[in-house]
DNA sequence: TCAAAAGTGTTCAGGGTACACCCATGG
DNA sequence: CCATGGGTGTACCCTGAACACTTTTGA
């Protein structure tokens, strides 16, 4: 066997999105423990080693399972990383060496995109610490992590364009408009005006007004809508041509 | 070290595209040799396993040049395929002892999009024999290489879609309006007119007619036409927003 | 009564679509 | 003179953008 030819280990990264009323992007991101660093300063992507009777679609819904508890989460594969150096951090190095309890020396990932509701309850069967972090104010993150967050947010905004349908993911059963509107306007780039916007989405077929309108607010209520995705197959419009 | 996570070879799968004048989208096959297996049922695509100290884009950019003699094509990864029973066909495992002197059982492949002016010179340093197959005529392939096939032509056509400038690279330097039309349709699913397509065209400013005009031909000749990627990179139009 | 946001209606402009019409060339 | 495709001009329609206006609610 040639020598240059790798050998070497595959995982999955996964980049969960979820969207706060405060108008914000978060990821999913957990503890991870090396001796002798600040805890504050290891959190890293949710992600796992593949195993060898595992697809890397079955390896990121393990992943998200073992991470959320949720079953078939919305996911996305986007981009294998796979840089000879990402893994080069003697921290990395020694944190792979206890998680696996071997010296791995080189790692290519391949990164998901998922999204999931906020306020969804987590319950981890494989972190103590999974938390919701602002997409502004990510910390620095081991690997190239960083990296895989950045184009993540361009593939999200990719994945909107192609299929408005997964935005609904990210909002409650029941939302507003402006909660929608507020959601697609930190996702896509296409700056749309509310009032147009409005329109254009209570005319869709497959949002269905409901009775039930907002409370204690300081102004006019606004409707509850809900998404119907049976309806949303049969139109397939785009919000956007 | 946990037994069940993989440790495993990884290699890159390209599959360029190219577009003759009887309309119809190419792709390069090669050939390789197993024993006892008739030559023509040999057809693959183009690929290597990655060296232990490149990246995958490196890797794809190496199989391309030696593949085709020409150094940095347009290449777009889009998939990491990774099913565990990819790689475990008999002839394939045969194959890749042969290639490889190494018994290998799994595979994991990243799969790349490139592009190739039909015509060019095809100057291979590491296959005998490169050829191009029409799209709707690839044979049956080894491992999952009909897979990638079919889901690189959904990805090229993503591609056209979000980045016009592309269409370009499987052109003649000077090409007609007409031309521009034909490869258009095969790779778009949008519809549209001639006559209409030819006037947007025409009017974009990166689009520039040149003093030649088609000859021999039995109707009235069509001027040609060059592509100004600096102009287009300064307007960056879309062909349909 | 005012502020803020919901929700509706109207107008305008630009671009896509359809199509008519003329041009050039070979047979 | 006809068929074929090149190339231009026009008219229509739809949709997105801008914006005015009314409605509703809490403070």
């Amino acid at each position: 066997m040639n020598p240059n030819f790798i050998h070497t280990y595959l995982s999955v990264d996964c980049v969960v999105f979820g969207f706060d009323f405060e108008n914000k992007l978060n990821i999913l991101l957990v503890q991870r423990h090396v001796e002798d660093i600040p805890v504050e300063q290891q959190k890293k992507l949710p992600g796992s080693l593949i195993y060898s009777n595992e697809d890397v679609d079955d390896a990121a819904n393990r992943v998200l399972l073992e991470l959320t508890g949720i079953k078939k989460m919305v996911l996305k594969q986007f981009k294998c990383f796979a840089d000879p150096n990402r893994a080069s951090n003697q921290n990395d190095i020694r944190w792979m060496g206890e998680e696996y309890k071997h010296n791995i020396d080189r790692i290519i990932t391949v990164a998901y995109l998922s999204l999931c509701r906020i306020d969804h309850k987590i319950n981890s069967t494989k972190y103590d610490t999974v938390d919701w972090h602002p997409i502004d104010k990510v910390p620095q993150l081991p690997f190239d992590h960083n990296k895989i967050i950045d184009e993540s947010l361009i593939e999200i905004r990719k994945w909107i364009d192609s299929d408005f349908s997964i935005i609904f993911v990210l909002l409650p059963k029941k939302f507003t408009i402006r909660q929608l509107y507020q959601l697609y306007n930190a996702l896509s780039e296409k700056k749309i005006d509310i009032k147009n916007f409005h329109k254009k989405i209570s005319s869709f077929s497959y949002i269905i007004p409901l009775d039930e309108i907002e409370t204690n607010v300081s102004h006019r209520a606004a409707r509850y809508y809900k998404f119907d995705p049976k309806i949303y197959k049969k139109t397939q419009n785009k919000l956007i041509k």
